[in-house]
DNA sequence: AATTTAGTTCATAAAATTATGAACTAGCGA
DNA sequence: TCGCTAGTTCATAATTTTATGAACTAAATT
């Protein structure tokens, strides 16, 4: 019983160019893959079977990458009745959310950033002032990343 | 000759703090802790010797982290006539820059998701919007988000 | 010329991450 | 009750990442 969701070459490639990706944001080789897998695939929903096979990892990888991803929120899945098969699918509509997040943690390095200069001895040095001014634009990001993602909001309707 | 720049445990607690926060946007453990060291430390420039000492690793360690740093601009030296020892810094001038890369990063998977769509066969599904959504989104901070800047930076005027 | 200083390089070791496969579980249907 | 399906779990293996230490270089100092 050959598999009937074989992926074209340029399939494979995107694949990859997703998993990278992901990888690269700190996510787990087989974990990234199936997202690539669940974007680049004929089938926007896929079962446990299927992501073994195609993606050609073993099963308690496939179960690991799956856990964590529904962990993060990232993938769902859906059952239907007489099937206990769960039907694995992206959950692209927690992206704006997710890089919100991302950017969220990057500046939130504010806050350590002011631990710093209260740790530090008065020198009134002008690094001081170079921190302050780092500080200062992080919070400014902070605040008006949520409003730009309202003006997105208000702007597709 | 013991050493004279030994930390506080506050101090190396804010090392640590700043070190994992720089391992989790990917940075390497080493390196990471000479960036918290560099914002601690009581002299804003260290030497090489500096920096080996206080942190307690090797001479390759400390080779390796200061030479990524300073290829990923996150760090600089000066020199004094006499003196053949660097003196290493933060260049936290970079950060905003940097920090606008990374978000650039990130919302680069537009392109990567374009490619996705038009690899799909036109099943004009609902997840395609989803995707077409998520993409114009992706767009819009990237379009968006200098002119962030740009605002903060008249507003520091 | 010999030594010291300020590092670099590289083979190897140690540690951390990721994947495997075999054994297991729990529900369902016959 | 037996077997099958759809996974999970866990000890172990493979891989990757990171750190070490010893040997080296090249410039400055004595």
């Amino acid at each position: 019983m050959g598999n009937t969701l074989a992926l074209t070459e340029r399939q494979k490639e995107l694949v990859e160019k997703i998993g990278i990706f992901h990888e690269q944001s700190g996510m787990q080789p087989a974990a990234a893959r199936v997202m690539g897998l669940l974007f680049v695939a004929d089938k926007r929903e896929l079962t446990f079977d299927d992501i073994t096979e195609v993606l050609g990892i073993s099963k308690s990888a496939t179960s690991n990458a799956i856990n964590l991803l529904i962990q993060t929120d990232l993938i769902d899945y859906t059952t239907f009745s007489g099937d206990r098969k769960r039907y694995f699918r992206l959950k692209i509509t927690n992206w704006r959310e997710g890089l919100a997040r991302k950017i969220n943690h990057m500046t939130s390095m504010n806050t350590l950033f002011r631990e710093v200069l209260e740790a530090r001895k008065e020198t009134g040095a002008a690094e001081d002032e170079k921190l302050e001014e780092l500080i200062d634009f992080l919070n400014y990001v902070n605040q008006e990343l949520p409003k730009m993602v309202e003006r997105w909001e208000a702007r597709r309707r």
